[in-house]
DNA sequence: TGTACATCAGTGAACGCGCGTTCACTGATGTAC
DNA sequence: TGTACATCAGTGAACGCGCGTTCACTGATGTAC
């Protein structure tokens, strides 16, 4: 049966808040629409009214957890004032046994970024543009005068961040894994204080 | 028909070097069976005379991967002196474009740990220790006195070295891939030398 | 405001397809004598 | 060394299953009057 305007839209964000965070958890491949429908609690038959297919999911929803990743990382770095303060919370909270264990709800880069480098299409766009936004976030916290070495290091010091977390989630020995964050995170502090 | 035993072990190493590749390629999900005897130029039917199923596959495609990593790697070290030296050249063929640009032949950490941390059994173990080769190899370069302090930031390197990967296969944009490489070599190189 | 009706979001069965796996069969291998 | 035969690697059809997608249908919505 036919729902209201606002429950169409309420629908639609639902599905994508799920698959956002399915995609990250299970990846592209390893969730498929009649799951994320039923997870929205719905059918899957309906899933067509509001995308065009999988593919047209994939960028949304990886657009919507982009975004939404940037506005969290917003809220721990605050007014990033004092910036090695604001830094340091960042690699606190991303290299933490927290984020590790909830992939569904952390950073695409590092859930969904070899997934996308699989993929043809919009996502590929959408993903660096994400990137970008984070880069700068990252970028505004540290020391070098110059906007460029600002930038540089801002990329260094996400693939650091990333690498980490993708490596400690691979890994089946919790103190291992353990040890990557720690060393990555113990790392990016001594250079953030610099 | 039969075949003779050399040709069998013949066979299962095909298998195993043509599977290791596309898994590194495509992902565990993203190539069957069936493609990968092809490509081993086998029907997809003898597949189990040398593998229990596609679990078993995954392990032990991701063990050969691994070690032909750690031994390309050794190669590209050398005798390992000097150190800067040894760790600039592993890092330049690391963070090169043509490692982007052939993930099939390429680190298994980078192009597979995503795939590993949704996996469940062997693999997972399989990827620790093949991870811990690596890390060995990069702290056995490091200035560092303290073996507890150069296996830190070893791991940190490693990070550093697998993210950049990651971030410059993901995007599309090719100025901001190449960007994402040279940033992580030159923060690395810079850490490298002190 | 009330009524008639076109619209369309959602349902669930059905589609074709590709997957991992199984199986009966073939015929070369390699062993027993 | 030669022969008879059991073994088994490889083939290709077939299996059940889950996938992305389509479709006829339902009935509440929201618009036209």
């Amino acid at each position: 049966m036919k729902v209201t305007r606002e429950q169409f839209a309420e629908h639609r964000e639902r599905i994508l808040e799920v698959a956002s965070s399915l995609f990250r958890e299970k990846g592209f491949d390893g969730i498929g629409i009649a799951d994320i429908m039923k997870a929205a609690g719905l059918t899957h038959g309906g899933f067509y009214r509001h995308f065009a297919s999988k593919d047209d999911l994939i960028d949304q929803a990886s657009r919507r957890a982009l975004l939404q990743g940037a506005a969290h990382w917003e809220r721990i770095i605050g007014d990033g004032n004092p910036a090695p303060a604001a830094l340091a919370r960042l690699l606190q909270t991303y290299l933490s046994e927290a984020h590790r264990d909830a992939s569904g709800k952390g950073c695409t880069i590092a859930a969904l970024g070899v997934d996308t480098s699989r993929q043809q299409g919009a996502v590929r766009k959408t993903f660096a543009q994400g990137l970008e936004a984070l880069v700068e976030k990252i970028a505004a916290l540290l020391p070098e005068r110059a906007r460029a070495a600002r930038r540089r290091r801002a990329l260094a010091v996400f693939a650091q961040m990333v690498g980490a977390l993708v490596m400690a989630r691979a890994v089946d020995d919790p103190v291992l894994s353990k040890e990557i964050l720690t060393a990555a995170a113990s790392g990016l502090d001594a250079r953030g204080a610099g």
